[in-house]
DNA sequence: CCTAATCTTTCCAGTAACTGGAAGGTCAAG
DNA sequence: CTTGACCTTCCAGTTACTGGAAAGATTAGG
């Protein structure tokens, strides 16, 4: 794959994808005979498993050690388990915050009447 | 409240409430004879949405779009609702996102054993 | 084979959203 | 009335992209 290829599929613009072989969070899995970077499905669920992370809010350092779980292998199972452990733990903090955000919204939707009357409820509703 | 008793309230490095007051997007309340911001309950809860918001993903314009929808009186309730509904599907699918990122991580989780032995399966799990 | 369109490369400058630090004014306690 | 913990503005630096220029590579059509 080239980058064009996998920046569609990954859902990433190629920019980004550069950007990231660049930091070396998702290095290409090689170079063309012209220097077109070449990636493969491996690379390809790497970089969307980094979109899922930086969309949901994970820097690039905790993507960075997202990552890590999955690729290093000097490191022995019980830290990798204690690691994963410790970003699930976030993930589940994230998703309890989206919740609340998605609850609060939720309110303004099902309080709304949906007419065209100016005096929704949602106007008072900080007061 | 001063910008301290806000910021540790809202979860947030004062630099942070400074500058969403820079940019008006959460304005404090007002100023004290001595320049100095004030904030009530009001502005803190706006300021907590705010973090949940930014935290789970959504751009400053997108937090100001969101507030948007609580404070603005001139737009009639059946808009509030469209624009709110548009911003809860957004949640949704970013609640989607973040169940995928923590199902691949339950499974290096769960897949590895817990002791010492350094050959977890994770490691092999992209390839 | 030549050419035009569509890739790709690197490099450099700009933006978004903070973040740290300096220099200085304010306030409450002892 | 001074000391220490607040607060102010301003300016510079960082992170994570993002846009654009200049130039080489590849592919499809004539």
């Amino acid at each position: 794959m080239n980058i064009s290829e996998v920046s569609n599929r990954a859902q990433l613009p190629t920019k980004t994808v550069r950007y990231y072989a660049d930091i070396d969070l998702v290095a290409p899995l090689g170079r063309s005979e012209a220097g077109y970077r070449t990636y493969s499905d491996i690379e390809l669920r790497k970089l969307v498993f980094v979109r899922r992370a930086r969309e949901s809010g994970f820097s690039i350092e905790e993507c960075r050690e997202l990552l890590g779980l999955y690729e290093n292998a000097d490191r022995n199972s019980a830290d990798v388990k204690a690691i994963a452990a410790r970003k699930l733990e976030e993930i589940e903090a994230k998703q309890r915050e989206l919740q609340m955000l998605h609850d609060e919204l939720s309110y303004v939707v099902h309080t709304c009447n949906g007419d065209d009357r100016p005096n929704c409820p949602i106007i008072d509703y900080l007061s």
